[in-house]
DNA sequence: ATTTGAGTACGAAAAAATTCGTATGCAACA
DNA sequence: TGTTGCATACGAATTTTTTCGTACTCAAAT
C-alpha cells in the first residue's frame, strides 16, 4: 500500500521545524528549507537527510521529476498543531486549556490587535 | 557553588512527566511518582534512574535522610511552563500567541465559565 | 573534453534519551 | 539467624534523533 493514515506518526522536533517552513512557504527545495531555518551549526546534508527520512515516514511528498527535488508537507497543519496543543495541555497544564491560554497571553505580551482578535473569537465561540 | 540558575536546563519529555507529578503532589518518593504515571511498559528502575539523573542535573532535590528518599521539584512550574509555551508559539505557531490560543480553545471546547474567565483576563490585560 | 558546482543517496558515527539488569544495603519478621 | 521484600546505585544496552562524510550524477561553463 502507498501509505495509510500518517496521523499516528509523531514528528520529532527537527521535523517540526521543517514542516513549519513547508506549511509557511508551500513547496520548497531542500536548500530553501535549509536556508529558512538557518541553524548555526548544522550542514546542508543534515537537512537533506532529515527530509529524506520524513519522506520515508510519509510526512512529506516530493516531486523528483527535476534534478532538484521539491518537497511539500503531507500531514495537515491544523491537525498536527491540535495534537501538539492537546499534548501540552495534558502534559504541562494538567488538562486545563484556560491555564495554557493565560500563560500564553500573559507571557508573550500579545499585541492589542491580537487580543481583540481573540475576544472576537471567544464571542463567536460562545454564541453557538 | 550549590547550583546556579538551572533555568537554562531543558527537561526532556520523560522528565516533564515526572516534574508534573512533583508539582501536582508536592514531595514524592520514587514509587509514588512511578505509580502516578503508570506507564504501561516501563519498569520501576527506569523511573528511579530518570529521577537520579534529574537530581544530577539540578532539576530536583531529595531528602536522603530516610531509607526511602523523598524528591521535590527544584525548578519553577510557571517559569518552565512559560518556556515551553514560548517555544511552542515560536516553533509551531509562527510566533503568534493568538493562533495557539484559538487552537487550544477551539479544539478543547472550553466551558462557558472558562471562556468568561479568559475574557475577564483579557480585559485586565488590555487595561494596563 | 574537462572541470566545477549544486544536487541526491545513504551508511554510519555521534549524541541524546530511555530502559533494564544486577549488585548491594537494610529492616522486618518467621 | 536466615530469608524475604523493598529500596538505592549505577554501568551498560537499546532506541531514537541528529549530524556528517563521501560517492555519484548531471548540467553548465571553461
Amino acid at each position: 500500500m502507498q501509505q495509510m493514515s500518517n496521523n499516528n506518526v509523531k514528528p520529532t522536533e527537527g521535523e517540526m521545524e521543517i514542516l513549519q517552513v513547508l506549511w509557511e512557504k508551500g513547496n520548497c527545495t531542500v536548500r530553501e528549507v535549509h536556508e529558512a531555518l538557518n541553524k548555526k551549526e548544522s550542514g546542508y546534508t543534515t537537512t537533506l537527510k532529515l527530509m529524506q527520512i520524513m519522506h520515508e515516514k510519509g510526512l512529506v511528498d516530493r516531486d523528483t521529476s527535476a534534478k532538484t527535488h521539491v518537497y511539500r508537507a503531507l500531514i495537515n497543519k491544523e491537525t498536527t498543531q491540535q495534537h501538539l496543543v492537546k499534548k501540552m495541555i495534558d502534559n504541562v497544564f494538567n488538562g486545563s486549556a484556560a491555564r495554557l491560554v493565560m500563560q500564553a497571553l500573559g507571557n508573550k505580551s500579545a499585541s492589542k490587535e491580537e487580543i481583540d482578535l481573540i475576544k472576537e473569537y471567544l464571542d463567536k465561540l460562545e454564541n453557538k
